[in-house]
DNA sequence: ACTATGAATTCTGAATACAAAACACAGCGA
DNA sequence: TCGCTGTGTTTTGTATTCAGAATTCATAGT
């Protein structure tokens, strides 16, 4: 295997988002950068460029003179997120090939179908989802598209802890993916288009209630 | 005036997005970081923290080892940017107070019949245009949709010099201005919203031809 | 003449050092 | 008791230094 050539800010901004996602950051705390960076075992210099990375895509507060900050979870902030991505998602879907995607139509259903049930642990849900999104926006032509859903989910990835727990309606969630999956077969694109768009307001709504009140 | 506390980086990366307005720096070059923290009076290490800002802005590309680079233009990129543009505005003028907009549809109907001629210089025309779409999206209640926009415009600026001449049709940009101006007086929110749409993709059309082929 | 190799140079990436702002707290005075 | 002020500490923001990668250029070999 090819050994990792990457900037050492990059790669401390996954270990950062990896370990957001694990919920092992409280949202709306101050970051200390030399405990941080001593953590890491990396000088702060690399970490604050990540820092600043993430602060650009929105999980990051910083203030002149105050450092930065996990910044603080909000119902209205969750909303505006699901909206950008709702629309974001849809318009890569009209960016994307038809032709390749009714090609992918079935791997699509079929993953849907295979949704895990709600025993499965909550990290297995999300990468499946997260499995079939991609899959999804696999055929968008529209590159800067692409990165730009990959940075707007980034600050979603703050509610991902929140959200774990087995009252997710993950049966609405799959046949909500079913359906787009089945438009897109039939060649319905602006129907799977608004269907995927829905996908992401109604999971919305119904997360909505486990954020805490801002 | 109160003087600006602002950390250096946000500093540095407006000077050198207003550079990149002026036409100051070639797409495709490289940049020489202590070459230019010297030129600005800074060292490097805001620099860099603002380098990185704008590659994430999709400004600039950076590959390792090799430094930061002022991300060669395209028609390509271009036609991306623009898609994405007018759908995050639409879909802003969708999150916007209806009552509002009707509020202000005379004011950008009044901005839009006095769009600048074409004897005008660019910078004047360019500040009328944004100054436009700024008061367009001023109802806008998602916040981090604004933020977003913004940010995508940035990687618009690389395109800004490009586009400057005399041959620009400004009149249909007028029209379409006014357009969706009175579409909003009447309350059609969807119409203007698809208009602002098409608004951005003619003009995308129009100053296609004037970007260098990749 | 052309390619390949290797040393010298240049530049970036990361670590460390320094300066200044924010914070905490004790002492003083109204 | 409350608030102000000044000092000491902590933490950030910026500068500088160091190490290593990439590039350049000269030279040797085919």
């Amino acid at each position: 295997m090819p050994i990792d050539r990457r900037p050492l800010r990059e790669q401390i901004r996954e270990e950062l988002l990896s370990r957001l996602d694990r919920g092992e950051f409280a949202a709306g705390t101050d970051i200390n950068e030399v405990a941080l960076a001593a953590e890491l075992g990396v000088s702060r210099t690399p970490l604050r460029e990540a820092l600043i990375t993430l602060a650009g895509e929105g999980v990051l507060q910083s203030n002149q003179g105050r450092g930065f900050r996990f910044a603080p979870v909000s119902r209205k902030e969750f909303r505006e997120l699901c909206e950008i991505v709702a629309g974001l998602e849809s318009l890569a879907l009209g960016c994307s090939d038809p032709d390749y995607l009714r090609e992918i139509a079935p791997e699509l259903l079929r993953l849907a179908r295979d949704f895990p049930d709600r025993i499965a642990e909550q990290e297995v849900i999300e990468r499946h989802d997260d499995e079939w999104h991609d899959l999804l926006l696999s055929g968008c032509r529209n590159e800067r598209l692409l990165d730009l859903i990959t940075s707007v989910k980034a600050g979603l990835r703050r509610y991902a802890h929140l959200l774990a727990g087995d009252e997710t309606p993950l049966e609405r969630e799959a046949a909500e993916h079913c359906r787009v999956a089945e438009l897109l077969m039939s060649g319905d694109l602006a129907g799977a288009g608004q269907a995927l768009h829905d996908n992401w307001v109604n999971g919305m709504e119904r997360l909505m209630s486990r954020i805490p009140q801002s």
